[in-house]
DNA sequence: GTGAAAGCGCTAACAT
DNA sequence: ATGTTAGCGCTTTCAC
C-alpha cells in the first residue's frame, strides 16, 4: 500500500547521520570498509528514523525475481492447502515465490483482492476456481492492458480462457475406481455428483455402467453441494431413494467424508453395507474411520506442471499466444472404505 | 531468480518498434494520446520480444507496498491453512500481500527457502514453528544485518526472540475444558501431550486435577508425536495403561482425531466410554464421527493481531526494540466427543 | 500524437 | 574508511 507520508529513505538517514548514502548502505548491510563507530551511529539513526529499506528499489538493483500468484477459492477446503503446499515448495526450488490469494465468497472483496494481487505478480495460477473467476480478474490489468500477465488454470477444461491449462483425466480414473468396485462384487453403484456443474466424471460413470451392463436408473445419481454437509445429506437421500445401492462414487473427498458421516448416522456400515470411493486423494481421508478410498490427484505433479508452464511462458520458450494444454491422470488409493 | 540473459526492457521494445520509450508505455498500458496504428505495432513488437514489465521498477515508481512472509511448518497440517487463510484475507484488506513459506522438514531446504523469502518481504510472521526455526533464519539477513526485518511469532512464548509475540492463554482454556468434563461426571481424566515439548497445557491440567482432588497418577499422562498416528498409538497405550480413564484431554486436534480412531479400532465408544477433548478447534473436527469437542483458537483474531503488530512496527508507531506481547484466549467448542 | 527529461531508492564500481 | 558517480527499468511531468 502506498503510504501517504513519504517513507524514510537512505538519504534521510545519511543526512541525519552526517555521512554519505554509501556509508549508510555499508553500515546497514554489514559490508566491510566502515569503522565500528560509524556503523553504530548510522544504525542508531536508522532505528530512530524507523528506516525500512524499500524492497522495490533493492529488487531493481539486484535483478529480476519471479512471483506467482496462487488464486484459490478457500484455503480452508482441504484440497487447496495440499496444492498450495506443493506449489510453494516447487516454486521455492526455482527461486520463485508464491503470493496467496484466498478469494473467498464475497464477490466484491474477491475483485479487490485479485486487483491488488495482479499488480504484484508475474503470473497467475488459478485452481479450483469456478470459471467465473477469470471474469473477476480486473479488466484493465488483463484485457485493456495489451500484454496480460500469463494465466495458468489447474484442473481446467481445454476451452478455458488461459495461456495454459492442466486438465485432469477423470475418465480413466473413474474406470479404475469402478473396476475396483466390481472386482469386489459391487453391482449397484450410485454416484454423488456436484450440484454446481455436470462433471465429466458423471459421464464416465454412466458410460461404464452401460458398457458393463450394470444397473442404472435416474435414482442412481444424486447431486449435492460440494461440501461436507452436501455429502451428509446426499447419503441420507441415497439411503432413502436407492437403498439397494452397494457402492457409491463421490465427486470429491470432502463430500465423500460427509457421506461417510451420513451413513454412520444411519447405522449403515461402510464398506460392509456400502462401499464409498471419493475423489482427490486428500490426506484428511486417512483421518476418518473407515479411511477413505479415493481417486487421488497428484498435487505435486499438478504444481510441477504449473511451474513449468509458467516458466515456458515467462522465458519465451513457448511462443506467446500458444495455448499450452496438459493432462494428468488419477491413481486409485485403496484404503478402507472400498 | 535473477535471469542470466538480461531480460527485454521497455527500451528494447522502443528501439525495435522505432519509437520512444514513452510511446511504449502508452501503448502497453492502454493510455490515451497514441494512435491505434502505433499502439498495435508496439504491442506486436513487445509480444515478439517476449517483453515482461519489471515489477520492481514499476513498484519503485508507483510507491511502496507491503509484503509479509508467512512461515509455517507444513501447510498440510490442517491448523495452518486456517491461519493462512485468515492472514491472507486480513492482509489483503490492508492492501498487503502474503508470501507463503512452507519450510518442510528438510533443514537444508528450509534454510534456502527462508533465505530467499527474507529478501522479498517486509516482515515475517512465524507460526507453529519450533523455536529452532528462528535459528534457521539466515544470519546475514537478521543478525549481521543491523536492521532486521520485523518478526512476529504466533502462539509463542513471551521469551521468544521476536519483535512481537502473540501468546495463547491455554490455562483458562484448559480449565474450561476440564470444568466441562467434570460437569458431565467425568473424574478419571487423562491427558495426551506432545512428546516434543512439555506444554503449559499439561501444567494447567495437573493443577486443575490437584485443586479439584481428581485422581492423577503418572499413568494419567501420555506423550506422543504431534501427528495423527501419534494420537492413534497414544489412545492404544491409554487403553492399556489407564483403562479406567473416562475422559482425555489432547494436545491438538490432529492427535485427538487420531485418538478417536484409536478408540474406534479398540471398540471403545466415544463419548460413551471415554470423552475426548482436542485443542485448536479445527474445521476437520467436524468431519469425523463423533465430531470433536475442542478448545478452539480464534485464528482470525490471531491473524488480526499479527497484522496489527506488524503494522505497529513498520509504521514506527511502536518504538523499535519494544517487544510487543499480546495474549488471546481459547473457547471451548462443544461438539459430540465430550 | 510523440519525445525528452527527471527521478523513484537503492547498490556496485570507482574514486579519494 | 569514506564519498562520488552511474545506473537498474519504469512512469510522470512537461515540451514539442
Amino acid at each position: 500500500m502506498a503510504t501517504s507520508v513519504p517513507a524514510t529513505t537512505i538519504l534521510d538517514v545519511a543526512r541525519v547521520a552526517g555521512v554519505s548514502r554509501q556509508t549508510v548502505t555499508r553500515a546497514l548491510n554489514g559490508l566491510p570498509d566502515i569503522s565500528a563507530a560509524t556503523r553504530e551511529r548510522v544504525v542508531q539513526v536508522a532505528r530512530q528514523l524507523n528506516y525500512r529499506p524499500n524492497r522495490a528499489a533493492q529488487g531493481l538493483v539486484r535483478g529480476r525475481d519471479v512471483t506467482i500468484g496462487l488464486v484459490l477459492e478457500d484455503l480452508r477446503n482441504p484440497y487447496y492447502p495440499e496444492l498450495a503446499s506443493a506449489l510453494s515448495r516447487i516454486a521455492s526450488d526455482h527461486g520463485w515465490s508464491v503470493i496467496l490469494c484466498d478469494i473467498g465468497d464475497d464477490e466484491q472483496k474477491s475483485r479487490a483482492r485479485l486487483e491488488s494481487m495482479v499488480q504484484r505478480v508475474d503470473a497467475l495460477v488459478l485452481t479450483g476456481c469456478r470459471t467465473e473467476t477469470v471474469g473477476l480478474l480486473p479488466h484493465d490489468a488483463l484485457r485493456r492492458r495489451a500484454l496480460g500477465i500469463p494465466i495458468v488454470i489447474l484442473d481446467g477444461s481445454p476451452d478455458d480462457q488461459a495461456d495454459a491449462v492442466v486438465e485432469i483425466d477423470y475418465q480413466a480414473g473413474v474406470r479404475a475406481a469402478l473396476d475396483h468396485l466390481t472386482a469386489s462384487g459391487r453391482r449397484r453403484i450410485a454416484m454423488i455428483d456436484s450440484s454446481h456443474i455436470a462433471s465429466p466424471r458423471r459421464e464416465s460413470y454412466r458410460d461404464y455402467l452401460r458398457e458393463h451392463k450394470l444397473p442404472w436408473t435416474s435414482r442412481s445419481e444424486f447431486r449435492a453441494d460440494e461440501t461436507h454437509e452436501g455429502g451428509v445429506s446426499a447419503a441420507q437421500e441415497l439411503l432413502g431413494d436407492y437403498p439397494e445401492a452397494d457402492a457409491v462414487l463421490v465427486y470429491n473427498d470432502v463430500m465423500a467424508i460427509g457421506a461417510l458421516k451420513g451413513f454412520a448416522r444411519a447405522g449403515t456400515a461402510v464398506p460392509g453395507d456400502i462401499a464409498v470411493v471419493g475423489t482427490d486423494g486428500l490426506d484428511v481421508g486417512t483421518l476418518v474411520t473407515p479411511e477413505l478410498t479415493s481417486l487421488s490427484i497428484d498435487k505435486t505433479a499438478l504444481a510441477q506442471h504449473a511451474i513449468e508452464l509458467v516458466d515456458n511462458i515467462l522465458s519465451g520458450r513457448t511462443p506467446a499466444g500458444s495455448r499450452q494444454r496438459r493432462r494428468i491422470g488419477l491413481t486409485l488409493v485403496v484404503r478402507e472404505s472400498a
